[in-house]
DNA sequence: ATTAGGG
DNA sequence: CCCTAAT
C-alpha cells in the first residue's frame, strides 16, 4: 500500500474522512491505519498490538523468573527470537519453515552459547523487521516505538535478578509511557475548539501526531481541527485507568522493578486513543495481570515470585487434592468387547468393525443427516449397512476424502495459501466445503473394503509438510482394496506437521506455566501462543509433559552418571532445570 | 471447550 | 503428535 495508499489517503480526504469515521464509530478499537495493516502481518500480541508482540513475548521471556546459569543477555535473547518469529511469520511459504526450523535452533543455540554471530542475527531480524515495516503506513500503525519492546512486563515482576535488564527496562517504560501521549488530555476540556482554532497547521499536525501516533502530511486546518476533536471525544469514552490502577497494588510495592514492571505493562495496554487496546486483549491482560499478581497455583518456587498471596489458597488445594484421572477404557475398545448392540440391520457375524474413524466422518461431518437417515441402509457408514469394514486412517483428515473421490483439482483450490489448519482444528471444523463433501462421501461406494492401520511412528519426519502439499504426495487409497492390506502402507496416517519447538517456544512455555500454573494450556496458548498458530494448547500440554521428562533424566543423570546421551534437540539443562523446578513444585500434590 | 493421560 | 475420555 505504502505510496499510494498514503497519496491516496492526503488526497480523499473525504472518502478517507468517511473510513475514519466509520471505522471509528464501528469500533473503536480499529484505528484507521490499523485497519488497512491488520492482517496479521505481524501478528498480535494480547497487551501490545502489532509487531511488538513477539519482542515482548521473548522480550520477557528472556529474562523471566527463571535463572538460567547462562545468563543470556536481553539481545541475545530478544535477537533470538525475533529472528525465529520473524521467519516464523513470514511463515506463506512453509516449506521454508521447516528448512529453517533447525537453522533457527542451531543459531539460538549458538546465541545461547554466547557465541558470536549475534549481531549479524540482530540485524537479520531488523532487516526483516523493515522489510516487514517497509511502508510508512505499517510504521506508523506498529507504534509509537520501533524498537524492540524487550520489557518484561511477566518477568518484571518476579526477577529480581535481572540486573541487566533493568536498564533496558527503564527504556521500555519510558517509550511506553512517552508523556506526550497524555498531552491530548489537554484539549479535552471544551475549550479545544478555540485552542485548536489558534494553533498553526504545524501544531495542528503535532497534536495529531500526538493523538494518533502518526504524522499526518495533510495540512488542511478544518480536518486537522476535526480529526482531533475526533479523537478527543473519542479519548473520552475509552476507559483509561487510573494511575493507582495501573501501578495498583498488585505488585510488590517494595520492589521498584515490580512497579516499573507494571508502569510499563499499563502504558502499554494503556488504551491512549490512537493505539486502543481491544476488548480481548485487555481481558487477557487481565487475566495475566490477575495471575501475576495472584499467582496462585502457579507461583514459582524459587522463582522470585514476591507475591505469594493467600487467596489462591484455594485454588491451590484444589489442585493439591487433584487426583489422577482415571481413564476408562476408550470406547472403541469397549465396543470391541461389548456385543454389537442391536441394529435394525444386523451386522454379519465374524465381521467385527472398529469404528474409530468413523466418529470423524459420521458424527462430526454427516451427523444431520446420519440422524435423519439412521437406519437407512443406504446411509454410508453406518457400520451394519454393509457387511464390509472400513477403518479410516487415524488422523486421515476428512479432506481425504475429497482427494480420495475427487479430482485433485479441486482440492488444490481449497487448499493453498489459506492457513493450515491444525489437524484438531480440522476436525473441529470438518465441514470446509460442507456441501460438497456431504455428497461425496455419500457416493462413495457403500462396499470399501479398506483397511489402513495406524501407521507406525517412524514415517513421522518424511510426511513433514504433507498437510500443505498433500495435493502432490497423496496417497490416493484405491477404491477397492482386500481387506488385508499390508500394514505398512506409507502416508496414510497424516499427522500435523512436525514442527520442532525452538528453544524460544520452549522458554515461552515455562514462562506461562510458571506465571499461570500447569494445566492452564489454554490460556497459556493465548496469551503466549496467540501468534503460534501451530501449537495447540494440547501441544503445549505434550511439550511440557516432554520436558518434565526430559527434565526428570535431568536428575537421574545426576545421580548416577548414567549420562543419557543428549538429545540432538535437547533443551538446555539450565531450562531443563527450570522445569523441574515447577514440575517438582506442582509434584508435590 | 478444556484438560488429562495413554499410545 | 494423535486420540479419547473426563470435566
Amino acid at each position: 500500500m505504502s505510496n499510494a495508499a498514503v497519496k491516496d489517503v492526503t488526497l480523499n480526504m473525504d472518502e478517507n474522512d468517511n473510513i475514519f469515521r466509520s471505522c471509528l464509530e464501528a469500533d473503536r478499537h480499529v484505528s484507521f491505519l490499523t485497519a488497512f495493516e491488520e492482517e496479521e502481518v505481524v501478528g498480535q500480541h494480547p497487551f501490545l498490538g502489532t509487531a511488538c508482540s513477539r519482542d515482548l513475548a521473548s522480550g520477557h521471556l528472556a529474562f523471566g523468573t527463571y535463572e538460567l546459569p547462562n545468563c543470556f543477555g536481553v539481545e541475545n535473547f530478544s535477537s533470538g527470537f525475533e529472528y525465529e518469529e520473524m521467519t516464523l511469520d513470514q511463515d506463506a511459504g512453509d516449506s521454508t519453515i521447516v528448512a529453517d526450523t533447525k537453522a533457527k535452533t542451531e543459531i539460538i543455540d549458538e546465541v545461547l552459547q554466547g557465541t558470536d554471530g549475534r549481531t549479524e542475527h540482530v540485524e537479520g531480524s531488523a532487516a526483516c523487521l523493515s522489510g516487514k515495516c517497509d511502508n510508512e503506513v505499517v510504521n506508523e500503525a506498529v507504534g509509537i516505538d520501533n524498537g524492540p519492546c524487550v520489557d518484561s512486563f511477566v518477568g518484571q515482576t518476579s526477577s529480581p535478578q535481572s540486573e541487566s535488564t533493568e536498564g533496558r527496562d527503564c527504556i521500555a517504560v519510558e517509550q511506553y509511557m512517552h508523556p506526550e501521549s497524555c498531552t491530548l488530555t489537554e484539549y479535552g476540556d471544551g475549550r479545544e475548539f478555540s485552542q485548536l482554532d489558534q494553533m498553526t497547521v504545524r501544531k495542528l499536525q503535532d497534536a495529531f501526531k500526538k493523538m494518533f501516533g502518526r504524522e499526518t502530511k495533510i495540512r488542511d486546518k478544518q480536518w486537522l481541527k476535526r480529526r482531533i476533536l475526533f479523537g478527543i471525544q473519542n479519548s473520552g469514552e475509552v476507559h483509561k485507568p487510573s494511575n493507582s490502577e495501573v501501578l495498583g497494588a498488585s505488585f510488590d510495592e517494595n520492589d521498584g522493578k515490580s512497579l516499573s514492571g507494571s508502569a510499563a505493562v499499563s502504558s502499554v495496554i494503556s488504551p491512549c486513543p490512537l493505539k486502543p487496546v481491544p476488548d480481548h486483549e485487555a481481558e487477557l491482560f487481565e487475566e495475566m495481570k490477575q495471575s501475576i499478581s495472584n499467582p496462585s497455583a502457579n507461583s514459582s518456587p524459587g522463582g522470585g515470585e514476591s507475591c505469594i498471596s493467600l487467596q489462591c489458597k484455594e485454588e491451590r488445594d484444589s489442585d493439591l487434592v487433584k487426583v489422577k484421572r482415571v481413564h476408562k477404557p476408550p470406547r472403541r475398545y469397549i465396543e470391541e468387547t461389548i456385543e454389537v448392540k442391536p441394529q435394525r440391520t444386523p451386522k454379519k457375524p465374524g465381521l467385527p468393525c472398529k469404528r474409530p474413524r468413523e466418529k470423524l466422518v459420521d458424527e462430526k461431518i454427516l451427523k444431520p443427516q446420519e440422524e435423519k437417515v439412521d437406519g437407512n441402509p443406504q446411509s454410508l457408514h453406518q457400520s451394519g449397512s454393509f457387511d464390509g469394514c472400513i477403518q479410516v486412517p487415524f488422523g486421515l483428515p476428512v479432506e481425504d476424502e475429497n482427494v480420495l473421490e475427487t479430482p485433485p483439482i479441486k482440492v488444490s483450490n481449497i487448499a493453498p495459501k489459506v492457513h493450515r489448519p491444525t489437524v484438531s482444528a480440522m476436525r473441529r471444523q470438518p465441514a470446509a466445503p460442507p456441501g460438497k463433501l456431504q455428497i461425496i462421501s455419500k457416493s462413495s461406494p457403500p462396499k470399501l473394503h479398506v483397511i489402513i492401520p495406524k501407521e507406525p511412528q517412524a514415517t513421522r519426519s518424511p510426511m513433514r509438510n504433507v498437510r500443505r502439499q498433500r495435493k502432490h504426495h497423496d496417497v490416493i487409497i484405491p477404491k477397492e482394496v482386500p481387506i488385508n492390506t499390508s500394514p505398512i502402507q506409507k502416508g496414510t496416517r497424516r499427522r500435523k506437521h512436525h514442527i520442532s519447538w525452538t528453544l524460544s517456544e520452549v522458554m515461552r512455555l515455562i514462562e506461562g506455566v510458571s506465571h499461570l500454573g500447569v494445566g492452564r494450556w489454554s490460556k497459556i496458548k493465548r496469551l503466549l501462543f496467540a501468534t503460534s498458530k501451530h501449537r495447540t494448547s494440547v501441544d503445549l500440554k505434550d511439550k511440557w509433559r516432554n520436558l518434565v521428562k526430559a527434565s526428570a533424566h535431568l536428575r537421574r543423570k545426576k545421580k548416577g552418571m548414567q549420562a543419557r546421551k543428549p538429545l540432538t534437540h535437547q533443551a538446555p539443562e539450565s531450562v531443563l532445570r527450570r522445569v523441574q523446578e515447577l514440575a517438582d513444585y506442582r509434584g508435590l500434590s
